[in-house]
DNA sequence: TTGTACGCGTTATCAA
DNA sequence: TTGATAACGCGTACAA
């Protein structure tokens, strides 16, 4: 390989001229800067960014945190759309990035963890749906060591900053909406997420207090976020319920197919709004939120921490709809 | 962070020392082992992959170049089990891993792309589906700098093996098996992948041979492996055909929802087995293949490329049948 | 069996 | 404005 070194040797200077060439220092004459760029060009050499995040200290290793369980069969697109969201703003902002799955670090303790990012030189963190049984992944945001965004959760300090949906208000507006589409609305099935997960909290708060003020009757149960699971809920009440409320698509998708497997009609409303749900070809009311420009935001967001910002909490937009196929294909 | 001189100091041994214990040198007492492993413990140590690669030139860091066009709205599963089936075994092989997408490439040279690699001090890679329109990959891999896997492809030399499935024969068999299972086969609508695509050119000869063989009528169309392109398609031949086999299951689930739009019935088969056919709850044969299993056997194989094992072509099996639902969500 | 010194490719600090 | 030299954290000949 290339390495600084042969781009001295070519343009007959010292390789600290050529670092500080290629890092914009102000104090260096027209006529080196075009003898080193010349080489540059010739040689095709490109600055081994390994080398660079060992000596220099400011150097930004992003690592992606994602919590995808590829033991179970269904289609993950929302992970892949995290992933390229972050890589395309990480090409942009000419960041490394590393990927890791939260399954990991489940056996890990925080200083467990903090060491083994910091053996990769990873300093910056984006963290995607992190769990509340993920306790150690939590106190490592709480030391601060790190530059940390999270997606779709809600704490936040000086380095941590989070981007998600109202995932609170997404829940209150799809199910009221849903309530005020159809007659009956006597009792409720709401098929919960995870019972430890920062969004399904919001979200069951939400449906709450929808019920204090409408009044209906609730049943809620944990489908944790499985499609199967849900479907075996749906199985367990559907004679008893009117209306079933999902805290996914996923689920909602499970459910509609157990009703259907029961010939049974109730309406069903779901959360995500995934890509998939367009070809199942039923119209169900979700929230719609844009997985890849939130992740890319996330991104956008570790570049302004590292810039000295401080964290916060950034709100993205949702919208309330039906998922058609027509959507989906073009 | 915790560096080997850290751990040196707390063993109160060199930090050589503290390296050979670590790689398993022979020459060193179990009473040094015992004092550096109590130390590493006790200080969470973790080596620094970072600075490993690039001190040791036996280090191994893997490129993973993968071809998803994220502008597309479809659901890539694909994509994504790719990247599960590496990671995983990228962990239990202890090796590090980058994720590139090919679209990066595009517009640089071969010598470009590998002194971008090499600045990363990547010396190993995998590329998944690889199309003839990457010419300067291409090249790359004919270089032989670097270990290379290429999955779903056929090119294989010293330094080069390929992981596939057999596309001429998987293709031969669910359209024949297709064939079989209909009265009227008269003519024959194929809608191939792309142009440049080593796995299409494979199915299309074996449709070319089928075709031979039986002495049906064929309409070869690209679709590009587009759902929407093949559902123009269909919208375009539906009248003048009985049967549709399509190179992928992505452009067969768009020709049943035109055919459905036309109401007209007409047997379709598909590729790939992508669990997505299952939500459909279309009915149709297609080419199950275990693209997570698949890339696990990728990685597996730049092991044995890296212990000084030969390039070779390794076929891996395939079945054909129907993706039900139930198969898909356990 | 253990410790010393150098190299990997880069940036940062000084002296020239 | 430039160039020599010391870090960064590690592996590894080679010397002790």
């Amino acid at each position: 390989m290339v390495s600084i070194n042969d781009v001295a040797k070519k343009a007959g200077v010292a390789k600290s001229t050529v670092s500080k060439v290629l890092n914009n220092y102000s104090m260096v004459s027209e006529e080196t800067k075009r003898k080193v760029k010349a080489a540059v060009e010739e040689l095709n050499y490109v600055p081994n960014s390994v080398a660079i995040s060992l000596s220099k200290r400011s150097f930004h290793r992003v690592g992606l945190i994602i919590d995808i369980q590829h033991n179970r069969q269904f289609v993950d697109e929302i992970g892949m759309k995290h992933l390229t969201g972050a890589f395309d703003r990480a090409q942009v902002h000419h960041m490394d990035v590393v990927t890791f799955f939260s399954s990991q670090f489940r056996d890990m303790t925080a200083n467990q963890i903090r060491e083994h990012l910091a053996a990769q030189r990873i300093n910056c963190l984006i963290i995607y749906n992190m769990s509340k049984d993920d306790i150690h992944l939590k106190e490592l945001v709480e030391l601060e060591d790190f530059l940390t965004v999270l997606v779709d959760s809600s704490v936040y300090n000086r380095k941590t900053s989070t981007v998600t949906i109202n995932h609170y208000q997404a829940q209150y507006d799809v199910a009221s909406k849903t309530l005020r589409e159809n007659d009956i609305t006597d009792t409720i099935l709401y098929i919960a997420g995870e019972m430890n997960s920062y969004v399904s909290e919001k979200r069951l708060q939400a449906m709450i207090d929808l019920q204090k003020e409408q009044g209906f009757k609730m049943i809620v149960e944990y489908g944790d976020f499985d499609e199967f699971k849900a479907r075996q809920i749906v199985f367990q009440y559907a004679s008893e319920v009117d209306i079933i409320v999902c805290a996914s698509d996923l689920m909602a998708i499970g459910a509609v197919f157990a009703l259907r497997e029961l010939d049974v009609f109730h309406p069903v409303c779901g959360f995500d709004g995934i890509t998939l749900m367009g070809y199942t070809q039923i119209a169900m009311n979700t929230v719609k939120q844009d997985f890849y420009k939130k992740s890319q935001l996330a991104f956008d967001e570790i570049q302004r921490l590292i810039e000295g910002g401080q964290g916060q909490y950034i709100e993205v937009p949702y919208t309330i709809g039906i998922i058609d196929y027509m959507d989906v294909i073009q």
